[in-house]
DNA sequence: CGTTGATAGTTATAATATGACACTGCAACT
DNA sequence: AGTTGCAGTGTCATATTATAACTATCAACG
């Protein structure tokens, strides 16, 4: 059963976003994207990836176990772990290294690293798609010859909605 | 006592780099910025930040602790993450967050967030001091009015020696 | 000297993550 | 439909990374 339904909350972000048909989105690009690689997109991996597209925050390992274990007996550490390395490989879901933490992802036909603007009053989380931040970087490396193969960027600070005017 | 006088190893870096002045001047500047700041250099965070420049490489929290072990009793976790937090909050060191590792900061006196880079075959780290990593990115965030505070970019990869002719 | 605050020691435990092996059920084939 | 093979999942154990709370010690200052 899908929890995609319920009543719209009236957060910040619902005055301006949908996100039912943000969570939408993802799923049958996920579904999409996983029937273009000839995976499974098994019910285990359909809820794993909802809930970590519940909130546009970074969704913690453990706390996305607690909630599985709502939704599914038989759930352990490795059982998260590995549903979210499946969806990682397949980009659909980033890892934010400085929070130990997972976020979907919003691009996920783009073969990329993700960059993120991680606002640490409301932990809300954005995916930057500024393409000439890869271009950037490429060439300060290489000015050190160096052949990047992944990028870790994650900007700390305050968002829109959480900066003083 | 210190370990700094050893023979000099011939490893790849050693043709170019004298190690043992690397470290040696890494400690001083720690020296003279903890006296700047009214903090205590002591024998501790002198280990600690030794061992952490032992190598241009990611230190563990735990691999310090064992080597730490070595050279003083009644060492424990807490002692090495304390110590390590002391040594971060004034520049003297970085985490690497994709690697939950450390390495000495280069740099310590700019205030800044460091940018590197990370070899995947020979894990050696280098940090950039490319002072236009950080107006890019701002610009890029100034996009999405977002206030940045701190820059976590970790760009894995292959170094000059690793990477293939 | 004695007080005070910073430093370090001690013990316990929390939070994050992986390995190895067993079982199950789908799908691809005949 | 039956068989087989393997991806997917369950299960148990354990490794790795990090912090909390409290005590003891040290050194700087009056």
């Amino acid at each position: 059963m899908s929890k995609t339904s319920q009543p719209k909350r009236e957060t910040e972000r619902s005055v301006e976003h949908d996100h039912d048909a943000c969570i939408q989105t993802a799923l049958s690009r996920a579904e999409k994207r996983c029937a273009e690689e000839g995976e499974r997109f098994t019910g285990l991996r359909r809820q794993v990836l909802e809930l970590v597209w519940a909130e546009h925050k970074p969704a913690k390992a453990y706390d996305l176990l607690k909630k599985l274990s709502d939704i599914r007996s038989g759930v352990a550490p490795t059982t998260v772990y590995r549903t979210l390395d499946f969806l990682q490989e397949r980009g659909l879901v980033h890892k934010i290294e400085s929070l130990n933490a997972y976020v979907g992802c919003s691009q996920p036909n783009a073969e990329h690293s993700g960059h993120f603007l991680i606002c640490e009053a409301c932990s809300e989380i954005k995916e930057i798609e500024n393409s000439k931040i890869s271009v950037w970087l490429e060439k300060a490396a290489q000015d050190e010859e160096f052949k990047i193969k992944t990028e870790t960027v994650e900007l700390h600070g305050l968002c829109i909605r959480c900066r003083p005017a």
